[in-house]
DNA sequence: CTTTAATATCCGTATTTCCGGATATATAGA
DNA sequence: TCTATATATCCGGAAATACGGATATTAAAG
């Protein structure tokens, strides 16, 4: 189970943060969105990408070679409304865009 | 002012974390309450105080020799609701005990 | 079984962060 | 002015983190 201060250092880094805003409020994004909205080097991403994992942040699910990522739908409460409401202003500040095109069916 | 990435990162440290669970709530707490509760060396507790201030998520007023400091009354609501929201379960993790004397008048 | 595409992991390096003893600063009181 | 106390800052070293090109893995397709 994550911890406040393990919460904290995950979503305390620029990349991690713009793919919890990606995620947040969508369902499942693939890795090449992901990685596409960032413009950043896909390995950088994935490294990211299981970080999160590892904190139990985001689920992923395989489909082919495709991987769909999401937030943890059972995350505890507080680490969701933290995640809520971090969103909002973390949106702006980091100018994230959500994708509308799908890379994959 | 301060922003989303920023305030995750001066809340994901141990020290850092319990230092904010220590100062909500309260009004206003001296150096020497803060050090005695989470006993560590008295300048590990002046750098981080030092750090929560220059993100300005706390405040420091200055009574003779001591200083007291208290939340930052003025943050950015978003941030507030942060810190409100994980100062619950932070307290717990962390086993931080409000002090409940003073070491100063 | 080979190729191709998507993603994950490895690994050496660069950067950041943290630590705490030593020292500096600031203030009150004698 | 000298002393004592509270707090801040300095500094060198240790540890953690981030980076991204290269490589490995996985699965679909031919």
């Amino acid at each position: 189970m994550i911890t406040p201060t393990q919460l904290c250092k995950c979503l305390g880094d620029d990349t991690r943060l713009s793919l919890i805003c990606l995620l947040h409020g969508q369902g499942e994004v693939c890795v090449c969105d992901l990685v596409d909205s960032l413009q950043a080097p896909q390995s950088t991403i994935s490294r990211h990408l299981a970080q999160l994992r590892q904190c139990e942040l985001v689920v992923a699910r395989r489909q082919g070679t495709w991987m769909h990522y999401q937030l943890n739908p059972a995350l505890p409460q507080w680490a969701a409304e933290v995640i809520a409401t971090l969103v909002i202003p973390a949106r702006e500040d980091l100018n994230i865009t959500l994708p509308n095109t799908a890379c994959c069916g």
